[in-house]
DNA sequence: CGTTAGCACTCTCAATGCGGGAGTGCTAAT
DNA sequence: ATTAGCACTCCCGCATTGAGAGTGCTAACG
């Protein structure tokens, strides 16, 4: 409301505001000027601390959920904190060495890495998470193969040029010997090689099931394309749901709805976080007017992976009165671990295909 | 408790029962006397349900909430009016096409099939669903293929005879022209064809390169006979809690997080429908004494697939006070669905392999 | 005998009222 | 500028109340 206005507060309200939304934080109370004086042994007396408080009101940063009940950081308040006030809190190095481990072991397998992801952020910010498998904007071809199973069914695989896998199931008109289709899909590698996506129009001269393998293999690649973000893996459901606020299970459902709708939940994730860099983090606090759904809780988003080639989301998804400096350490930090197991790939990459 | 004891109804007792049951899943109130008469015309005076009302709860199937309330059926209410009242309500028609339609559609990728399944009873039960992916519990081995993605690293995918398909992404020690790879994947696949997973113990004079692979699609084969389910699918956890009766969130709490335990989950699956028949749904109702957490939720958990080759489970969590008739056979409609599904696959299979 | 009308009784639920307590805003003194 | 003091406001927990719904029982009825 007033953000132009953004009233220089001295240090001493800067000291209490922080104050405010720690305690706040902690005890899910309303924060009174007596507490805050005993807990935090403060060399003034409670009625400065009104005095100063009234103040913080009147910027906007503090509210009363009633009359003389103590006060509580409003949406407002909340920003100028993660903003100015916080500190980061990293976490414990024994702890980080733990992860890292885990993460190297999961590294081969995307799934593993991804929901181990997913996996921490929510237990380390006991809040949900939400983390989306990695997709490469690269639509350069690089190979095809196809692995028959039972029957006419084949599996088709298709890599492109930076090491995306992605597969299809289908089924064949009538039995084909394994042979022709080895023969077929290495007839199809060696055209495609190196084509981009786009350049795919052009349907070149095939016997009929190297059309239909080529039509199908056009088509997985313009899907893959065209997608925003990879699978989506959450966890942590039950933490947003044991938070006091939102006992009444009627506040949670809002909230909860929009990550159990996938083209809400994509909108959310591409509004938010689509073009900002890697590495950096989103702090989304009470829906930012945008997300009415969204008014109680906040969101701590980030991207990982490697800038313009391979990138996925991650994400925290918690009460607005959240642990910030915590939650955002811990998202930076397995944002970061991801970036670099998804950069390792890619430079192996480099170094083989120049 | 006394299900030894197990009076015999009158007719008139069952009638009542029954429509106490019916009543109190779309109110989720508990039913006087009074009520029934007027809403189902019943030729009987109050006074006359009353007094049946009271036989019944006497014989353990209806309680009260507190003296002079209406009455609400117990679990073995419930019970009772699943094994011997309840008619099932098929879905319409129309709609049945849809979904036969949308399965059609879905058929080739077992991910998207098993998905839509989720999906599906989630919203036909307006309920949580749990669907895990099939399994199968044959070892044999089929054939192995190399697919260089990038640098170092390698696609395995390996085939089982009746058609599993399985992949593990690995990072060689130095690159591989990719003739050596396709090379020692022929060579591999030879040995191995048709052996069973067990017969993988005696290690085939390779070299290295050879060697490495072989240990680890062994230990793929191995990792895949272990697990009991498939990878897990839920949808519509939203919709438990939009019920009434977990507007407290302390109880939904409690049922949801059987749900996201994966280790809970697997162990609920295997200890109810492990070795049920396919096609037949378990109903279990207010956790039946063995899961405390589960005792204000009823359970509709079938199989899917085909008798001793490949199967899946399939599910629906909701409230205890649940419309069981039409959720049985929804569950019913949707897993007869999915074994057409996978028996068709392995059809084409025997007409090939033999 | 089963069924029914009548009735007293019980218990919930919502509304109301009543301290106690926590915390405020203001004023006047330091 | 800071602080002590104080009146005031409002929440919260608790008990009270009355209406309403539904019961269990008894006695009358066909």
């Amino acid at each position: 409301m007033r953000t132009q206005t953004m009233k220089k507060l001295t240090d001493r309200q800067r000291l209490i505001l922080g104050l405010v939304v720690q305690d706040y934080v902690n005890s899910a109370k309303p924060v009174g000027s007596k507490t805050l004086v005993t807990k935090y042994d403060l060399d003034l007396s409670s009625a400065t601390i009104r005095n100063e408080m009234m103040a913080l009101s009147d910027a906007g940063f503090l509210r009363q959920p009633h009359t003389s009940a103590g006060r509580i950081p409003t949406e407002d308040g909340y920003r100028f904190f993660v903003r100015q006030l916080m500190q980061r809190s990293d976490l414990p190095e024994t702890l980080k060495h733990t992860i890292t481990h885990q993460f190297y072991q999961a590294r081969h397998n995307s799934k593993d890495w991804v929901h181990l992801a997913a996996s921490i952020l929510a237990h380390q910010s006991n809040a949900a998470s939400i983390v989306t498998a990695p997709i490469t904007k690269d639509t350069r071809f690089k190979l095809l193969q196809l692995i028959p199973t039972t029957g006419r069914q084949v599996l088709m695989v298709l890599v492109t040029m930076n090491g995306n896998v992605s597969q299809q199931m289908l089924v064949l008109a009538e039995p084909v010997q394994q042979e022709k289709l080895t023969a077929t899909a290495e007839k199809l590698s060696s055209i495609l090689f190196n084509k981009d996506f786009s350049e795919f129009e052009t349907i070149p001269d095939l016997h009929s099931l190297g059309k239909d393998i080529y039509k199908l293999a056009s088509e997985e690649m313009r899907r893959s394309s065209q997608s925003i973000a990879g699978e989506i893996y959450q966890e942590g459901w039950t933490n947003v749901l044991s938070e006091p606020e939102f006992s009444n299970s009627e506040t949670a459902l809002r909230a909860l709805k929009v990550l159990e709708e996938p083209t809400m939940l994509g909108e959310l994730l591409s509004q938010t976080v689509k073009n900002s860099e890697i590495g950096g983090v989103q702090v989304l606090i009470g829906g930012e007017g945008n997300w009415e759904e969204l008014s109680d809780c906040s969101l701590v988003l980030g991207r990982y992976g490697v800038q313009d080639l391979a990138s996925g989301y991650l994400g925290v998804l918690g009460p607005i009165r959240m642990p910030y400096g915590h939650t955002i350490s811990t998202v930076n930090f397995v944002s970061r671990l991801m970036s670099n197991i998804v950069s390792e790939n890619m430079e192996k990459d480099f170094s083989e295909v120049e």
